[in-house]
DNA sequence: AATGAATGAGGCTTCATTCAT
DNA sequence: GATGAATGAAGCCTCATTCAT
């Protein structure tokens, strides 16, 4: 009958939530999780210090929260309709061009996610979802490796390989090194498949 | 270069000075730089909290002479009688192999060094000595491509592909992921020069 | 000049700023300021710690604030409708009388004001201060030198012994050498006129 | 029957105890004595931190043992032979030059001794020596009162209106709003003179 | 529900003092 | 006897968190 229901027992702002999460992004990349002070996180929000409080139980729930919106984020990115019946090359290349799609969406929140060394602070549910990255990815490598189109090394390796290159290039853009452009992207696409290809 | 006082006036302990990077080390690599409490690491050197300010001028300049340290054997370590005469085949295999001794000899340094994002606190000094690396390494790039035995792509590309996935098979095994041995450094050897090679 | 917010942001409660410089005066009075420790400060206040940089950037700004507003005070109570058509003995005998008010007031404030030695740590905005009651004074004997009122001696040499002395009647009533009552101030009153009159 | 017998139990070189009583002199002139570390005292004196132990218990000793020996100095000098047959007159005269030659040949001693508080941490044998020095300048004020040299005011208070005149004097100069000349002392003489005459 | 002033624990750093050399 | 490296208590200040409004 009214308008708008009163939220349950807790009524968040959407707009609020995420206002902190954008604004903490941004520190964490700039400063990392220790370096950045819970009232900077507000002030760059837009909103009270105490009221982080009422989205986040702590600085620790924030920095969660923060990792595992953007790594779901990113993995629903590669894995949501990913096609089953083609090639492992084309395969390959789809998941190179989802995740640099995604990167240059977002370079902060995949700085954040990958330039940083969360070990000591992150929970089981976030180590979850990176778990599950993992494991779509070494079904993936293990198809391809059965088809003969990638090298017979452990997949572990394999995945450490072109993951560890993508970080590369991300991180040589971060340091000025490189441009974060397609075409750079692309280049080492090609080199990352010949890198694990049969 | 001088093994001589480090630093206020006259020589302290090296020990103690030795002790001290050791311990900051450990808990950096552990907790990060701001998540690591300079008295932890008088306790974990065996020393007086105040001990660390007559061999650092503070926690910054600790930091600082850390990365310096190992970013300097790291590079002593790759560039020292670098073979010059050698195909760049032969020139990659060393170069990653010393590497990989590094790793296996100083696992904690190569994961301090490379696995955290030293960005807010590293001062001239520091990055100077990274910069050196990277010339080294831009310089072998090109002299590879113009002997046509590696990709026409931009030198800065390829590195970052390579020193990505290197540290990518390091980070998998800090993880949990993969095994840091000989055989699986040796394979991922293989998949970055196919990853690169004309 | 405005009785607005006083430093970050908000407006904090005067009561609190004004609880911090009273517990501020009294332990520099008793201690000096180095001798006095930040936390002291605030246990006397009744405030945490922490509250006391709500309220002033450092302990050096306490010390400034605390400075200016007492010495502001003091010049303001000297200066503040000083009659100007009036013979220069009942001038002298107006700022002795409105020193002593002050003095007989504010003890602890003149004692701090005048019974410490503050120049390490003062800053442009209280030396500002503290210059124009100087030029202020200057200006009154130069007029009753004019008039043949005061000795024909430098003004600064006049004003060091009247100012001297009367931080020497200050100075000898904290020490228990002698009483601060009005007696003793307006015989020491008519000592500093026969010291300087014509 | 030795050329130089050994010390008793303690071998204090004079030239060290000398060295470090100027170093301390000099800093707590500039910072004051809360102000001022003792290893800083160590190094302007050119001897080791731990060496200032051997020749003083610890700071507190050290600052009462720098003002008991320039006060006993002012005082010696002042008292000594001080002319009993002569008019209150050149008594006075002969104080304030006496004074006068002090404070030109010891600036920092006299800056030490009057510009700063010492209440906190002066000793009993500091004070008595200070209280020496008034008893004997209230015995000539009562003379000449009795004499009906100066006027019949409380002691204390004529005391203290010459003696913070002197001490203004010297406070000027070091504020750089006057010279600290043989001029400018005499012809504050001369105030203080007909400040307090009968 | 939102705020931001307030807090005090804890972080970085200094320094009075000790003690092995 | 002299030293100065070492210490740890204590000082200044920050910041994660709370709570009155």
């Amino acid at each position: 009958m009214t308008p708008l229901p009163h939220n349950r027992d807790e009524a968040p702002s959407p707009q609020k939530h995420d206002a902190i999460l954008g604004a903490a992004l941004e520190l964490f990349v700039e400063r990392g999780f220790h370096g950045t002070a819970v009232p900077a996180v507000a002030e760059r929000a837009g909103v009270g210090a105490g009221t982080i409080y009422r989205y986040f139980e702590n600085k620790e729930a924030l920095v969660n929260a923060l990792y595992q919106k953007w790594k779901t984020a990113l993995a629903s990115r590669v894995l949501e309709g990913f096609p089953v019946d083609v090639a492992p090359r084309e395969q390959f290349q789809t998941i190179w061009r989802r995740m640099s799609d995604f990167v240059l969406e977002h370079p902060r929140a995949f700085a954040f996610l990958e330039l940083h060394h969360h070990a000591s602070y992150l929970d089981a549910a976030s180590h979850a979802i990176e778990n599950n990255v993992v494991e779509f990815a070494t079904e993936f490598v293990r198809r391809a490796q059965a088809a003969k189109a990638l090298k017979a090394v452990s997949p572990a390796v394999l995945m450490a390989v072109v993951n560890g290159a993508f970080i590369g290039i991300v991180r040589g853009s971060w340091e000025g090194r490189l441009e974060l452009s397609r075409e750079n992207l692309a280049a080492a696409e090609q080199c990352c498949w010949d890198a694990i290809r049969y």
